[in-house]
DNA sequence: CTGAAAGCTGACACCGACGTCAGAGGCAAG
DNA sequence: CTTGCCTCTGACGTCGGTGTCAGCTTTCAG
């Protein structure tokens, strides 16, 4: 075995890639008609993904129940892809992330709020 | 002033219900096609609203951010005005609270996704 | 009286992450 | 060869809360 086959990763097929991952195979296409994920291609057409797509996946779908759209996880795919960053894409992140906080709080009042009636609808049968 | 006069409550019309409480106008119509609302009319057929309108209309925007439907919150609407509840509707109580619950858990999750990011790129300009 | 502002109904448009269907080709097993 | 499963492209459908436009009536201030 050398070297470089050592290092040649195996390539899966969609179909892994979504079982693994969790979602269904027309989400997997979806995000690489996005940009989010880039594919080769075997001979007869058929995409062909490296073993860490998977990963990669299960972050989109945190992101997305983060409420972040795919066109957003695009602009910021370079700071985990190369660790680097430009001011714009640093605004970004905190926009993000406040945003995400904002919604964390708005959760908590509603389930405060929810938790109130529980607590009375069960003394109050 | 009689006291039905001191209890008859002073109407306002859908304009002031929504910025009273931040949303547009179609939105309260739509609250009241959903179910969730009712006005009587004027004459001229106008809906007049209860001042307390904005207090529930500020309490569905809520309900909403937390990611319930219209329709679970028309469902559950008699929980608030009764105090009373049947087996059915305390279970879907706390369905959704443990449905926010999770969500509330994934946001944190990715929360401290980006933070970790942040932290990075912020270290490495 | 008159014009602006607000209200009414009804209906179509939008976004975004998929579901779903159609029609066709690829691939290993028996 | 056939059977059965996987994959392909392309396109339309979905859901839910709202935006928006059209066309008409009501209300209110000057």
């Amino acid at each position: 075995m050398t070297v470089t086959e050592a290092a040649a990763e195996r390539l899966v097929r969609i179909g892994e890639v979504a079982r693994s991952a969790g979602v269904s195979v027309r989400a997997v296409r979806y995000y690489e008609q996005q940009g989010l994920l880039t594919a080769e291609r075997s001979p007869s057409g058929q995409r062909l993904y490296r073993q860490d797509t998977v990963t990669l996946v299960r972050f989109f779908q945190q992101m997305f129940a983060a409420g972040l759209t795919s066109r957003r996880i695009a602009e910021l795919l370079p700071c985990w892809d190369t660790g680097h960053t430009d001011a714009e894409q640093r605004s970004m992140l905190r926009a993000e992330r406040d945003r995400i906080q904002a919604k964390v709080d708005d959760l908590q009042a509603a389930l405060d709020r929810l938790d109130e009636v529980i607590a009375v609808t069960d003394t109050h049968p």
